[in-house]
RNA sequence: GGCCACGUGGCGGAGUGGUUACGCAACGGUCUGCAAAACCGUGUACCCCGGUUCAAUUCCGGGCGUGGCCUCCA
């Protein structure tokens, strides 16, 4: 079964063929650490966490090297250190924030059930390479020193812009490119910049005296080359980075190797939206992982929910973040975890890998899961009217559906048998008073025993009565259970 | 202003040049003392206008709408 991706540079979904199976490599942009991360940030972690699961399927766990970056150094870093910390020195402040913010931002991931890539390079500790490319660049005329800052010459790459496919013409039409008077051209970008005093602070390349930074796009492109080599298959981020972040970096990594492209397939997330708006914190309407893991508009969501309802909608979609989204995919994974029978070495059904196969086609795979659903019940339902007969038998049981299902799941990354499918319930108790929850109760037996005796007027008046407290009853088989209405 | 993506039934969301997506909700039914829950069943939708075609929601052009980028925001 081939895997097919869509190329954001070529602008079609072609068979994906790694250029060493043995070592298929794969870059994504990571976080800047520097405040908690917000759920469009878990976007791309948990899109290419599924795509690096099956890299990994395919071409064994061992095969597959994914590398996401932590940015630790960015002016937003240093406002927030100067804020935060202001007794400290500056470095150190930084050192503070960034340590802390690495820390968040890694439970939050993990409690989405993503993967550890296989590096998780920070861009401080690779200065040195980031120099390297820099001496690279000026040496081949790619890049120039001006007033101590290194700059690309955008000029010197006749194909710059394919992948945002983007004229050179173009972005000066556009205009609103920061004019700075020592630039070439005003389309020129920043590789390396001097340091304000105080400031985090490396030695210049390019012969330049005086301490610097990197600019932002250049860390990228310098651990790619350290962990993947100058050309890799797969690179990706957020679709706001198509330009100029990427193309940025192809610029830089191509002339700087002089290599006809930096990755075989660029892929690129879409947006995210809250409730059919941009999310930005000056609409009121941003939430960070965090908050909904701890409670977002008075509940907590598992992170297996914000999981499975981003994957509800394909990858390059924009997904609508709505609190209803979360109640489908609730409502879904609940259902699932009571038939999904997880067993060693179960694969999922063809359907199901070859909608993940054709570019991450995951609506399309949980419309699967959604048909394995139906088989496993209606499984369950043959069992336990065979079981119900005497001298019943559980061999020859057909589980296939179940275990297809719970593979399925597993491939999404949502570790089925330790979902807790009572999470909903747990919550409802959890705002209800000793005293209440035990009134509750003496009024569940007491509609218990009427109805018992048959007298329906007063069992109906209990249900009522707890009705209006906003208690909903559910009579099964093995008694009352029941939550508040929400 | 430039570049780009998207516009599917009440909602979410796949897909296709002519045949049922799927889920939620809704509705009908079974069950239940009655409900709820559970189970079974039902849905003919593809922004507008042209064009190509025997046939377009699907291809092409235009329009409208929404969103993204053009500012070191995933």
């Amino acid at each position: 079964m081939d895997l097919k991706l869509y190329d954001t540079l070529t602008r079609e979904k072609r068979v994906f063929r790694a250029l060493d199976p043995s070592n298929v490599r794969m870059y994504v942009c990571g976080p800047t650490v520097y405040d908690f991360a917000h759920i469009g940030n878990a976007r791309p972690v948990i899109v290419f966490d599924v795509l690096f699961r099956l890299l990994q399927r395919v071409y064994g766990a061992e095969h597959v090297t994914y590398v996401r970056n932590v940015t630790d150094v960015d002016d937003k870093i240093n406002a927030r250190a100067a804020e935060e910390y202001p007794d400290l020195p500056l470095n150190e402040a930084i050192r503070e924030v960034t340590k802390k913010t690495d820390k968040q931002f890694h439970d939050d991931v993990a409690a989405l059930g993503c993967l550890s890539p296989t590096h998780e390079p920070r861009a401080t500790e690779h200065v040195g390479e980031m120099r390297e490319l820099i001496e690279r660049l000026v040496k081949s005329g790619n890049a120039y020193v001006a007033e101590d800052n290194v700059l690309f010459s955008v000029a010197s790459m006749p194909d710059y812009g394919r992948l945002s496919h983007r004229s050179l013409d173009e972005m000066i039409a556009g205009a609103r490119v920061e004019v700075a008077p020592y630039k070439h051209d005003p389309r020129d970008f920043v590789l390396w910049k001097p340091s304000k005093p105080g400031e985090p602070a490396w030695p210049s390349p390019a012969g330049i005296k005086t301490p610097g930074r990197p600019g932002w796009h250049i860390e990228c492109s310098a651990m790619a080359w350290k962990f993947l080599g100058e050309t890799f298959d797969i690179h990706g981020g957020g679709i706001d980075l198509v330009f100029p972040h990427h193309e940025n970096e192809i610029a830089q990594s191509r002339c700087a190797f002089r290599t006809p492209v930096m990755t075989n397939y660029w892929m690129h997330n879409g947006f995210l939206q809250v409730e059919g708006e941009k999310m930005a914190k000056s609409a009121g309407n941003f939430v960070t992982i965090r908050e909904l893991r701890t409670g977002w508009r008075d509940f907590s969501w598992p992170g297996d929910v914000l999981r499975f309802a981003m994957l509800s909608t394909h990858y390059r979609q924009p997904f609508d973040f709505t609190h209803f989204s979360l109640e489908q995919a609730a409502v879904a994974l609940n259902v699932f975890s009571t038939f999904a029978y997880p067993t060693a070495g179960a694969k999922p059904s063809n359907e199901f890998l070859e909608a993940m196969h054709d570019d991450l086609n995951t609506p399309r795979a949980i419309a699967e899961l959604h048909r394995l659903l139906k088989a496993s019940k209606e499984g369950a339902f043959e069992l336990t009217d065979r079981m119900s007969r005497p001298g019943a038998m559980l061999i020859d049981s057909d589980f296939s559906a179940a275990e297809q299902l719970a593979a399925g799941l597993d491939y999404l990354g949502i570790n089925i048998s330790n979902y807790d499918r009572d999470w909903t319930r747990k919550q409802s108790f959890s705002g209800v008073s000793p005293q209440l929850k035990s009134k509750i109760d003496d009024l569940i037996t007491a509609r218990a025993e009427a109805r018992t005796r048959k007298e329906w007027k007063e069992s109906d008046r209990i249900r009522d009565e707890l009705a209006k407290m906003g208690v909903v009853l559910k009579d099964t088989k093995d008694g009352t259970t029941w939550e508040i209405a929400r």
